[in-house]
RNA sequence: CCGCUCUUAGCUCAGUCUGGCAGAGCAGUCGACUGUAGAUCGACUUGCCCCCCGUUCAAAUCGGGGAGAGCGGACCA
């Protein structure tokens, strides 16, 4: 595969890369790193879904991927996670992951998981974080995780920390890459600033689009319906998708739509099938796409009608995550010690 | 260590002074209208009033004790 090859797979529904000059100077390399990390609080869903989907575009892109768990983040944001579950909690989201990728044509294998505690508690790892934490602002920190740690009037130590720690970590794993959602933005623009002080190389960063939820605007932790879970069932999906804001001719806040081309296309495209929609007669018949960019032309046009592109999306979602359900169903304790009750 | 303030529906809060059926907005649920959803309209639901004890015919409201949170002061020999 040609760096132009490369270089095209890795950005591919990316958001944005921070920068492209310095991607070029990286893919010139042999087998660059990336990383990604996931703080293990509430449950995965599909959110989670498409950026571990794009993990197999790393990998096919010759890049060496790192997945940290990031169990201490769990808990310095806000308590998310109680530090007793973080055990529970890395391990469903390690089994979790694992599955995911492999729904989407790659090999687990290829993943190299760590946890965050593993290193970040080492006393070279704390000296450098309270270095860094003499050496910048509170309000600097804050600023850089408002779109990640949980908001609120009286702030913990934690979350300052949080961000901190984030930056290190990048360091820690000496990752070229730090990808994440676009949220992640302020914190690794804060990586970028802080590590050359501290003698490392500055990150290239590469962001995921954040999906919108299925109620319309953004997806909610709390809001249930907001989202498809990994362990919805087909019944559950449907009901959802259903249910969801889709306005017709309109591709804003339009979740459904995002689904359809971040998750669904990826994974067709990978194993070679299109995208059926069936629709009545009278209506003017059934639909093949084999492209996101044909769907969409259909659906702004007002040709695809928003209960027919649910429907068939609703199906073929549920087919997608049923094999990682299964696998989190596979060890029932799993799910129950990570989130009793 | 001392003082002051706050705690009421899923959320944000009113009500407490002056005791008398537990409230509003938002959210949610259900209908109507749409070949989806949303918007709109109509209807509906939601409670350990932080806990315990006391006063009273009657306590979210008054008194005492406690818990959690916030703020301020003091200490800095």
């Amino acid at each position: 595969m040609d760096t132009a090859e490369r270089r095209a797979l890795m950005t591919r529904y990316t958001e944005e890369i921070v920068t492209e000059e310095e991607l070029d100077e990286l893919l010139a390399r042999e087998q660059p790193t990336v990383y990604i990390g996931y703080a293990p609080t509430g449950e995965m869903h599909i959110g989670h879904f498409t950026t571990i989907r794009k993990l197999a575009d790393f990998i096919r892109a010759g890049f060496d991927v790192t997945v940290l768990i990031a169990d201490l983040h769990a808990h310095l944001d806000d308590e998310k996670s109680p530090f007793e579950l973080l055990d529970a909690r890395s391990r469903y989201y390690r089994t979790a992951i694992k599955a995911m990728i492999e729904t989407a044509g790659a090999s687990a294998d290829q993943l190299t998981f760590v946890r965050g505690s593993e290193f970040e508690l080492d006393s070279e790892y704390t000296l450098e974080l309270l270095q860094m934490a003499a050496d910048t602002t509170i309000k600097r920190a804050q600023r850089a995780g408002s779109e990640v740690v949980r908001q609120s009037e009286n702030p913990k130590l934690g979350g300052v920390l949080y961000s901190l720690m984030q930056s290190l970590d990048v360091a820690a794993l000496e990752a070229d890459v730090a990808y994440g959602g676009i949220d992640q933005r302020g914190i690794y623009m804060l990586s970028r600033e802080l590590l050359p002080e501290w003698g490392y190389e500055k990150p290239v960063c590469a962001f995921a689009p954040l999906l919108s939820g299925l109620s319309g605007g953004k997806m909610s932790a709390s809001d249930e319906s907001s989202k498809v879970g990994l362990t919805d069932d087909p019944e559950a999906v449907q009901e959802k998708l259903n249910q969801a804001y889709c306005p017709q001719g309109e591709t804003e806040d339009n979740g459904v739509l995002e689904y359809v081309r971040y998750l669904l296309f990826p994974v067709l495209e990978e194993r070679g099938e299109s995208f059926h929609i069936e629709r009545p007669e009278k209506f003017g018949g059934d639909l093949v796409y084999e492209s996101y960019d044909e769907l969409e032309a259909d659906f702004l046009s007002e040709e695809l009608h928003p209960q027919d592109l649910k429907n068939a999306a609703a199906g073929e979602i549920a087919e997608i995550i049923a094999p990682v359900g299964d696998a989190l169903r596979d060890d029932p304790e799993l799910l129950e010690t990570a989130y009793p009750e």
